[in-house]
DNA sequence: CAGTGGTCTAGACCACCTT
DNA sequence: AGGTGGTCTAGACCACTGA
């Protein structure tokens, strides 16, 4: 019960396992081990959470097919950084070329009072600051996807301050880097709307076409908003696609 | 060594616990075991196939993270039968009235030559005779999704020949009643289409508005490919939601 | 009450990677 | 060679369920 302890605010009564793994999970999201440094071994781990190497072994077990953690015979535990930035281009494919590569220009960084959608997706009231990155992606010369992203402030002053290129090419791990909130999980929901005026230029379509709009909050491993996302983009050469089990 | 060479066909050189997960993955995927009736008991199934009880938990954990199975201390493990065809009304929702309950109501079923796309989706020849049903959804009198589906033959005959209440209320269920598979994962496809004239009648939308495209290919937790479907619906009304890990 | 799964321990042996 | 995670065992004790 020495270091033990150090879990802090977890449930006592809750099983050693579930304990061990709150403790560990933070620890990780705090960055205490960076993606080259391995953890300690299971056994020193194990000693110093004054459980068994099963137990422990079972902590990381779970935690590997979270994916949190990567587990390597002989080599070790890793702390497995957020890669699903990518999913995006897992869904979005443009019908023929897939040679050419997809870019990000960031137009605008504005601090704003957030609006009822915002602040209720955010979790935050009306009226905070947040800040909003208005953001366009493309496929060599053409627009394909217009985002507008929601992040509160003061937690992301960091990210309003930085260089943009500080920001490229991925947003998520700047948000690492800067305000040190890794992103986990995101959940989306897809509807169809048509092109406003502002939108039609923008993704270079006629106003009035239909568009697909993609909401996405994001949030940490934890459950914790990180971001609230809002895309467009047109509807004739989208796909998206999905897994379900 | 007595009743572990059941497994049969899974390679030698696998751990054991990794050979008896794919023995038991058969067995319950054969209908050994009804969703009310308890496998038996860990300790017993540990004895008969020679393992121990702790590396029998390790494979019982494992299907049950996969969805598999269903434990519930001081009552047993069951087979947890595939719940997801009500996935469709997570991600559907008819904005407003929410009181309503969805209905179904089979139009047509016949026997046809796969297409190129079936043939593909399904992983037969062209040619190959498929069953398709085509079926529309609606909330009260309102379509909302028109769906046709297709079943290899001679597999699915007895899906051909039922009447239409065994079909009823949901296909999953139908189909391992009548031809003993189960469908335990699909991958959907979305993208935005126009309505042509036969789809815009049945959807009692304007000819040339946009409906949503689902392409579907069901699989057995195995992987075996059990259905394609091609669903369309208005997309006015359409929310789609997706948990991204 | 008897029987089930849930938790936890202690230790053996092996396969793999690094040095 | 030494250290890592991967596999497997044997058994104790607890919490929950149902008759």
């Amino acid at each position: 019960m020495t270091h033990a302890s150090r879990s802090g605010s977890t449930d006592h009564r809750l099983p050693l396992h579930a304990r061990i793994k709150d403790d560990l999970l933070r620890r990780v999201q705090s960055g205490e081990w960076p993606t080259d440094v391995p953890l300690p071994p299971e056994a020193e781990l194990a000693s110093s959470y004054d459980s068994s190497v099963g137990t422990m072994r079972r902590v990381l077990s779970e935690l590997t097919a979270e994916g949190m953690l990567l587990r390597q015979q002989g080599r070790g535990t890793f702390v497995r950084r957020a890669s699903f930035e990518n999913s995006l281009f897992r869904f979005f494919r443009v019908q023929g070329d897939a040679e050419v590569q997809p870019a990000s220009r960031i137009l605008d960084r504005t601090t704003e009072p957030a609006g009822p959608q915002q602040a209720e997706a955010l979790g935050i009231k009306t009226g905070s600051d947040v800040l909003r990155i208005q953001r366009l992606r493309l496929w060599g010369e053409r627009p394909f996807l217009s985002e507008r992203i929601w992040l509160p402030l003061p937690e992301f002053r960091e990210v309003a301050m930085a260089s943009e290129t500080e920001l490229a090419p991925l947003l998520y791990p700047a948000y690492e880097r800067l305000a040190g909130v890794s992103v986990g999980r995101a959940s989306e929901e897809l509807s169809v709307a048509e092109a406003d005026e502002p939108l039609a230029e923008l993704l270079q379509v006629a106003a009035g076409s239909p568009l697909v709009r993609i909401t996405r909050i994001a949030t940490t491993h934890a459950g914790d908003i990180v971001e609230y996302r809002e895309s467009f983009g047109p509807a004739d050469t989208f796909r998206y696609r999905v897994e379900i089990n």
